[in-house]
DNA sequence: AAGATTTTACTACATCTGTAGAAGGCGCCA
DNA sequence: TGGCGCCTTCTACAGATGTAGTAAAATCTT
């Protein structure tokens, strides 16, 4: 379930509160998205193709529910990137993210804080 | 510098080694890319059109170099993923790998471990 | 130097993406 | 019941992307 980029911007919308009509879906846009309506029924019915999407008519008015999760979609859009960028593997994302000037070490502890924490109550 | 997917795979091959000509591009590209010589040739000259890839004639036959060093573009790639799909912001992200049953407890601490030693030398 | 091989510069072309306009249908209010 | 406003479906269309083929020029090989 590969998702473009204005595709991210309806779901991130659709996510936010389902089900919910493409006006509703407009209206939790990013502020920095400024589409017309139509643009985001196309952008709706194309996901809708695509099975991301469930469509149901409520009268006349369609009602759009996502069919996959945030979680799913983040997941394979992470894996894209690690793929893509970081040769497929954690190793060279953490080796960045350690090198990576532009994270503040108060990120990095924070994020370190974390995922250790998890480890611990969650390892097996 | 945004890069599409097929131009990840060619500079991928082309920070491997560098400078190098198309055909060597074409023998270091990974192995599930089976590309003829000249969509890697198209491909090359649209990143040189990008200026993400400079190209010197070493008389007939041109040599390509990288522009952008790998890190640039992992860290551009890196917060196109966050601001599309974590709200832009690390905490999400956070959330979600420790959340990802997909990674191992393993593989968080050695994440959580680097990461913490990391900020400790590094640190402000 | 002629043929084989390699490179280059152009051109091509189907899809996918981003973005929307047009036109017709439906319900509500005056 | 005639508009007004909102919703829907279709159609459009330029630019980006993936993927190459052609033909001509340069180079190597005997």
């Amino acid at each position: 379930m590969k998702l473009t980029e204005a595709e991210w911007q309806i779901m991130n919308a659709l996510w936010q509160k389902h089900p919910a009509t493409a006006r509703e879906v407009m209206d939790r846009l990013d502020r920095r998205v400024q589409w017309a309506y139509t643009t985001i029924k196309t952008m709706l019915t194309r996901l809708v193709e695509k099975k991301a999407v469930g469509e149901i008519k409520q009268g006349n008015t369609s009602v759009y529910d996502p069919l996959v999760s945030q979680q799913k979609a983040r997941l394979s859009a992470f894996r894209s990137l690690l793929d893509q960028a970081f040769d497929g593997a954690m190793g060279p994302l953490v080796h960045f993210l350690a090198e990576e000037k532009q994270l503040s070490a108060k990120e990095k502890k924070e994020l370190a804080r974390i995922l250790e924490s998890e480890a611990e109550n969650k390892g097996e």
